[in-house]
DNA sequence: GCCCGTCTTGCGAATATTCACAAGAGTACA
DNA sequence: TGTACTCTTGTGAATATTCGCAAGACGGGC
């Protein structure tokens, strides 16, 4: 439960309330791991609650919130936007192929290093919290030059 | 009529068709110049051409294209997708308030370094020619301290 | 210049996401 | 604990974006 409680404080310093809805929504992800679509996070919700189903409209409008307060992040690519919890312990970002579509780790310190450049030159916090940057990976770009 | 040309090279060495939307599509942002909607892309061409329409859903399928040759860059950050014509000659990148939404410069150098240091140690190309960094401007979080 | 195979387009329909507004729930304060 | 104020939610509708398929256009080879 003590999840629970996270979100709830992170809601409340954020000067946002803490409700069924968004505790919901935040457990579904944090417990799912990994990337889910909004549809699926309503149906995760739905399978763990027969009783009280939360309008999918409101997962939308919820996620956008924690987004907000960064406790979740967003990844596009695709038809679908997918979100993910952010795990303050472990930032990562991903490196993804525009090609094959893998997904690989990109080391964070790379990240941090990019950030604290920008923080120190414009004043501007920045919040990338899990990036995704699309390019070519080794193996396709081999294969494109043999192309 | 050569940045017509060009498009229509670049399409060619992608192996891909050069049509009449693609080359409408990518004249319209070339010479709007900043960010437009697939809507606006769509009017400003009607508006052009009273003959020849082409379909909306053309329109993003186009801009699809030519975001995959990277002649175009996609820039989310609200309820509709905005595209912006890559200018080759002088790269750029954004930081974004998202609280007040201004959006300020970022040094390319930066971009420039956080993406050789990648391609060193993965060997993956990256491909971030018009990037929208999310974050807090100077302005803000010195309000956000205060408040 | 013409023909063929393949890539693109246009159309309409399906899907994903956002919006507006009234009803309901959380929080601060007495 | 009760009350009032404001923020959130649910509902249904509007909007943005994607998809499937048949018809049309591009480009290579003759």
């Amino acid at each position: 439960m003590s999840c629970e409680q996270e979100t709830a404080l992170a809601l409340h310093a954020a000067g946002r309330r803490s409700t069924t809805p968004r505790i919901k929504v935040a457990s579904a992800l944090q417990h799912a791991g990994g990337h889910l679509t909004a549809e699926e996070i309503h149906a995760l919700i739905q399978e763990t609650d027969h009783q009280a189903a939360i309008a999918l409209s409101t997962v939308y409008r919820t996620l956008e919130t924690l987004k907000e307060i960064r406790l979740v992040a967003e990844a596009d690519g695709g038809p679908r936007a997918t979100y993910e919890w952010v795990d303050r312990e472990h930032p990562h970002s991903h490196l993804m192929c525009r090609a094959c579509g893998r997904e690989a780790m990109l080391p964070p310190q790379f990240v941090a290093e990019f950030a604290s450049r920008i923080e120190a030159t414009a004043g501007f916090e920045v919040h990338l919290d899990h990036f995704v940057v699309p390019g070519l990976c080794a193996d396709c770009r081999a294969t494109e030059g043999r192309a």
